[in-house]
DNA sequence: ATTCTTTTTGAGACGGGATATCAATTTCAA
DNA sequence: TTGAAATTGATATCCCGTCTCAAAAAGAAT
């Protein structure tokens, strides 16, 4: 039985509503993915290619967005390469992404989620995920 | 005289500390660049051939990352493309995103863009813009 | 279990956006 | 005016992500 059997199970729900089929690929693309808090779909590829050498990049790529469909992922791009975020992963952290240089530090603030779950109670909303990016100059870029 | 002339400034100050030049192709781009709220380069690009046929993709690119150094645009990733933002241009609110129907619901929280200011200092960080996004289920969706 | 339809997969081709290259040109301080 | 340094433009190139399509797998029906 797999640590991941919530998930697994979401998974095939969404599967079993749109009548797409759950295979063997999907399921170790999703237990692997699970394991990290966020990953672009080139790191998962290298990372499956020891389990599994002839798992091909494009159905790492169609998975994942499978599973941005099935609420179980969210894509963010950062320049040019698009991260995976876990969705069901705890410590959710949000960016600070400086315009001039791209750099990236990444922060959580419980206050700021506190708030955001008012604004949304307030209008009626439950919070799945979110999605916070800061924009603007590190302390290098601003001399 | 243009009639941008306080970001013309701020270009003209940011490339003297930075042994920059302040060319023709410069002052020409930033001129129909702040005209828009947000543009992408290629489109800049398209805008700008019939002023001058020459100027080339490359230029714009150039030129448009380095206004984000100087603080005076701001690139985003959507999908595919990079739209850069005029960050002179204010108005800002965020949304409350249905994942269920789509439908959105902007909003503003002062306290929460005061918690933002201090998350980024404390990073060294200058903010000029940033992003919120919630996601969930409204409360038609949610039964 | 076998058959049969539908979906999925894998490998590589492909496309679009952005950057790198480099000789020719322009800027600007001396 | 001159010359070093930066910039430009044209294009080659890179890289991420999607598309293509024949072969394989899933899973419903029998």
């Amino acid at each position: 039985m797999s640590k991941h059997a919530k998930e697994m199970e979401i998974l095939k729900e969404h599967l079993g509503k749109h009548q797409l089929k759950f295979t063997r690929q999907r399921e170790l693309i999703l237990d692997a993915f699970l394991k990290q808090e966020h990953i672009t779909a080139e790191e998962l590829y290298h990372q499956l290619a020891r389990k599994d050498p002839h798992l091909g990049l494009a159905t790492i790529y169609r998975t994942l967005n499978l599973f941005c469909e099935a609420g179980l992922a969210q894509a963010r791009h950062f320049g040019t390469q698009t991260q995976y975020d876990n969705v069901s992963h705890k410590g959710h952290h949000d960016h600070l992404i400086c315009t001039g240089c791209g750099k990236i530090v990444e922060f959580e603030n419980c206050d700021i989620e506190r708030l955001q779950e008012e604004v949304a109670s307030r209008n009626g909303f439950t919070i799945q995920t979110h999605r916070l990016e800061l924009y603007g100059l590190c302390s290098r870029c601003r001399h």
